[in-house]
DNA sequence: GTGAAAGCGCTAACAG
DNA sequence: CTGTTAGCGCTTTCAC
């Protein structure tokens, strides 16, 4: 490894100088400029980074916690955060709650802590298990940006408003025609899942449609759950199939649809389906998912823009931003 | 931020004991450890990893390239990757060529600089686009582990056979009947392109089916151009559908569902789809596609397993790991 | 505009 | 088994 000191010394001046023609090119008089980054050329000299972050205390390194890198949803997301990052040359170290041999929250809690000694900028933690550990997150110390909801409000949020989306979709729903509406929620323990739900039964009353309890299946926000969803639905009112069938995430949705398929039920022919959650990956699905919610991208524009801000210095009161939702009606109802 | 001093003082050791309990528990007599752990409790310390990572050389994190992290096929190999790597608290930083900005080989390019000052302890690069840079990978002196097609094997990698995997694909449809068959490629400047184009128009002749010219449409791999193909394979051969059509990407195969369906065009009804790739999230699709491929999960522990003894000190001449395909019928073909 | 010197927090000889 | 000591490579006052 090459260092500062052979760079000085191939160059003639002194370290310092090099430190500066690094750190404050503008200190340097050109010629002298001139001389040290030839010398850094030819010894292919690069920083220590590890010994810069020592010094100054910061990393250029955000961490990014999130339930499942396989979901779609979760992987816009991050992208349109490296997105927003790449052009100040902030990496992002990501973890996956999700990882097998434990539960969520127990690697959340790990992780966490495996964190606070990376010495990163920054964190961004987008995983509605951890709410749990929000008194954890209050206690780190990093800039924290937690996307989703988040009652506490001990760090800033950015989240969508799943009890008003829901209601939408409800809304839609009975304006269509519907009477009978199957819904499958996510998992109880999520305060997400309790607000979507709030919302989309709200709407159904408000509708003066009936939401029968029989009609209610808990999934559990994955693909499997909505797969078994359908199978509960054949069991239970193969007869006499409801007119519409929501799901509070599109995952669940998008395995339901294959159920539907594999038992030759058709969408929207027998049943409407219709979901919470948008993103770019559905628009190849057949046939097209009618669903609200918003878009992950502009979910992690703006957490890394609250980030960015905490990490600049800002630090007033934690900050709660509620995006708006979008329906998008496609076939399926 | 607590330091390593103020545990020593607190609980009445010198640093280098506390030091040691932290690194190499044995070396302290169980009585103090206990009363340096109970220090480190009170005090809340964590070990700045930076200050560790200077000392040592080691930083316990590597660095991933991969094109596009929305790419399921990407994401499950980074699942895969994280999952061998969580017991040893390795962490990873995750560089996306892809993101928005620029073309992918530059941002390989500038990604890689990057990466050589971030001092990670080993780099997995998964991202064919990335095989022009090949000699700047051999160049650079962290071990790296190369997923893919790798002519020069100048590092480690890991890979699929493209020849074998896409004529086995080819014999298969050849086998059930088809005569006419059509056949989106990937890009031609990709190595992997032309293998599996190679071994599956092999095939064909093999079989005694000509591969017509003008059935061969040059696509991206990415899901747009699947969608593409479909409207040019309508706009040129609609009134005469070839009986097959394979796609040397599975992100294609399954836009071109898409816009078969679009089109009212039924699958396998009036035309048979196959295409390259294997991966978990293709389960929820309907129909099912015939597909073959290596499981990107393989691919990833794999990696890591020849990124792992590299670190270890392994330093034999580069490794070339060709795992097997599988070969998936399903409904499509 | 340039250089000397101090030290970020930690680890690992080495000596006791 | 424990403590003293010398840096890892870099940035940044502070003098000149």
């Amino acid at each position: 490894m090459v260092k500062i000191q052979e760079v000085a010394k191939l160059a003639g001046v002194s370290l310092t100088t090099v430190s500066h023609v690094i750190n404050h090119r503008d200190r340097v008089s050109p010629a002298l400029r001139a001389k040290v980054e030839e010398a850094i050329d030819k010894l292919g000299y690069v920083p220590n980074r590890q010994a810069q972050s020592l010094r100054t205390g910061r990393t250029n390194v955000i961490a990014i916690m999130i339930p499942d890198i396989c979901a779609p949803y979760y992987t816009e997301m991050v992208r349109a955060m490296q997105t927003a990052l790449v052009d100040d040359g902030v990496d992002t170290l990501i973890y996956n709650t999700d990882v097998p041999g434990g539960h969520s929250e127990d690697h959340g809690h790990t992780y966490l802590k495996q964190i606070k000694t990376k010495g990163v900028d920054g964190l961004i933690v987008a995983d509605a298990a951890l709410h749990r550990i929000q008194h954890e997150l209050a206690e780190v110390k990093i800039p924290t940006v937690f996307v989703g909801n988040l009652p506490s409000r001990s760090v800033d949020s950015i989240e969508q408003d799943g009890f008003a989306s829901a209601y939408r979709m409800g809304e839609y729903l009975v304006s269509k025609g519907h009477k009978r509406i199957a819904h499958v929620t996510g998992p109880s323990f999520f305060n997400m899942s309790m607000l979507r739900q709030a919302g989309f039964e709200r709407a159904l009353k408000d509708g003066g449609v009936a939401m029968e309890d029989d009609l209610r299946y808990e999934g559990s926000f994955l693909p499997p759950s909505g797969y078994e969803a359908v199978d509960w639905l054949v069991e239970r009112h193969g007869d006499d199939l409801p007119s519409a069938i929501f799901f509070a995430s599109s995952r669940m949705a998008r395995a339901a649809l294959a159920g539907f398929a594999d038992r030759g039920i058709s969408v929207p022919g027998d049943i409407a389906v219709a979901s919470y959650d948008i993103y770019e990956e559905l628009a190849d699905l057949r046939p097209r998912l009618t669903t609200i919610g918003v878009s992950p991208s502009d979910l992690g524009s703006g957490a890394i823009e609250l980030l960015n801000e905490r990490i600049a210095g800002y630090d007033g009161t934690p900050r709660q931003v509620v995006l708006p939702a979008t329906l998008e009606i496609h076939e399926t109802a």
